[in-house]
RNA sequence: CGCGGGGUGGAGCAGUUGGCAGCUCGUCGGGCUCAUAACCCGAAGGUCGUAAGUUCGAGUCUUACCCCCGCAACCA
């Protein structure tokens, strides 16, 4: 986690310094960080003294190295707010704050020399196929900023002081991305008195960034730690955005959701369900709360609470609430589920790992899908009736099992339910809440459901709920 | 102007190396009763943006064009 950056501006709006102003930003992040139950090992702030001892060090050493040389950066300049703007950020050619004209200005800065390894970058995106997902983000780099030339990266500025300042120029103060990015290094320790967690631990496996900040993370970043001479992340997944119907949530359009308000009213669990499930990775997802709603109760309450609803009912009708074991001879309807499951299992564990998130989840419902349908083929009330008792246990026992895996399935993104569906079911031993386990079908020694099946999820009343919603998002 | 993504039954989307067009929701009809008016089965509905080409055969390849959405540089 890095977020301190240059709030200066906003600070004093505020009454705030800035300093004061990054620490109330970072209370608020760790708090949606915490009330989405998302654990971090780290959280480090690019003010905090092991950040900035470095990132001059690092600077100093880019110095030493010719990488980073002293020139003259001309841009556009807004003289009461301070600040330059490029091109694409002025509003009418005018200053995007305050409203007013813009000048061409010029200071003395620090640049970085990108066209230097430009080359390398290239050459290193095409030895690397797994390093930039998804793929396309690629191309976008190479023809828009490489091919065409890539610009030597302005690395400081000396209109504000607000910032690490260089060390043999502290006029200068060290900006942006230079000072941003290399959070990832020292957050580990690099080049301090103790690395060895950088020893230990770098190169990163994924690094995980939005859109909006890709080209910084695929081609600064590659190319700072080149000149470092160290090795680059295994893979650097960018993923795009939530959207509303009509484009980009903005506060103007009224047509803002807060993730809080929809975990509060509808729980962490079906909040983070939705999110993964409609957010395709390399494409933007779209929020409607229609959409919300009908995932909720279709897939969460129709599906998967209802299909652990009806089996604890029926392991309780017909075997006193116990789980009969495991079926040595299982018939052909059972054998089809078995291979069935086995193979969306496995096609789950492909594309979770390569970070297709919600088409692995969707894999997971196929298999709650195809275990509703098996309670129809096997139609354990007339094994019941006619007395077939071992089908009648090797279908229950098939139940219970499968939903058992579907539990561990979910427990990534949905942890208290897994956890409530395993209580469900009497699932107390460890060794049953494996990832390993369900690879094969378990014993389920003594496992005993409870007396009443408690819905999980309970079905919403569409019009009422989307409308609660909407009346959210104007807040 | 450039680059990227997208245009597939009413809606939202899948379609790996070209070979009888799939999924979810909705609609219509049926089944079942363990469960939440749930669950299961079946049917209707698409000339896969337009035009031309390659091929025995193209949603899938080539070319041109049209429409929608992003990105365009030093801005977490």
């Amino acid at each position: 986690m890095n977020m301190d950056k240059k709030y200066g501006n906003i600070a004093e709006k505020e009454g705030l310094t800035p300093q004061e102003y990054v620490d109330k930003m970072a209370i608020q992040a760790k708090k949606l960080w915490s009330y989405m139950d998302i654990k971090y090992d780290d959280f480090i702030r690019t003010t905090e003294d092991r950040h900035t001892r470095i990132a001059q060090k690092i600077f100093d050493i880019f110095l030493e190295k010719g990488d980073i040389y002293k020139g003259e950066y001309e841009g556009l300049y807004c003289i009461p707010c301070e600040t330059f703007f490029t091109q694409t950020q002025l509003i009418n050619g005018k200053c995007p704050d305050c409203g007013r004209d813009v000048v061409k200005m010029k200071e003395e800065a620090y640049f970085f020399n990108m066209k230097k390894y430009a080359d390398r970058l290239i050459e290193y995106y095409d030895k690397h196929p797994d390093f930039i997902k998804p793929d396309y983000r690629k191309n976008e780099m190479i023809n828009n900023f490489i091919k065409p030339g890539l610009e030597d990266l302005c690395v400081t500025r000396t209109s504000f002081d607000w910032g690490i300042k260089v060390t043999k120029d502290p006029k200068h103060v060290i900006y942006v991305w230079l000072d941003a990015l290399t959070n990832y290094l020292t957050a580990l320790g690099y080049l301090s008195e103790d690395d060895s967690l950088f020893k230990k631990y770098w190169p990163a496996d994924l690094q995980i960034v939005g859109k909006d900040i890709a080209r910084f993370h695929l081609i600064y970043w590659p190319i700072f730690l080149m000149a470092l001479d160290l090795p680059l992340p295994k893979t650097i997944l960018v993923h795009n955005w939530i959207m509303m119907k009509d484009g980009k949530m903005s506060k103007s359009k009224g047509n803002v959701i807060y993730p809080e308000m929809l975990i509060e009213k509808y729980g962490l669990d079906a909040t983070k369900y939705f999110l993964l499930r409609e957010m395709p990775v390399s494409q933007d997802g779209v929020f409607t709360p229609e959409a919300f709603i009908q995932r909720y109760n279709y897939d969460l309450c129709n599906d998967l609470s209802n299909l652990l609803n009806r089996t604890v009912s029926m392991v309780n009708k017909y075997f006193g609430g116990s789980v009969p074991s495991k079926i040595i001879n299982a018939n052909e309807v059972d054998e089809e589920l078995e291979k069935y499951t086995s193979e969306k299992i496995q096609k789950f564990e492909e594309l979770w790992n390569s970070y297709e998130i919600a088409n692995a989840i969707q894999e997971i419902w196929n298999i709650i899908a195809r275990t509703n349908k098996y309670i129809d083929e096997t139609m354990p009330w007339e094994l019941s009736k006619n007395q077939e008792n071992q089908k009648l246990e090797s279908c229950i026992y098939h139940l219970v099992e499968n939903i058992r895996k579907i539990a561990i399935l979910i427990k990534p993104f949905m942890e208290n339910t897994s956890n409530e569906i395993l209580r469900q079911l009497g699932i107390n031993d460890e060794k049953y809440k494996t990832w390993q386990s369900i690879m094969n079908l378990q014993e389920l020694k003594d496992c005993k459901v409870i007396e009443k099946g408690e819905p999980i999820f309970m079905r919403l009343k569409e019009n009422e709920e989307v409308e609660y919603i909407k009346s959210k998002m104007n807040v």
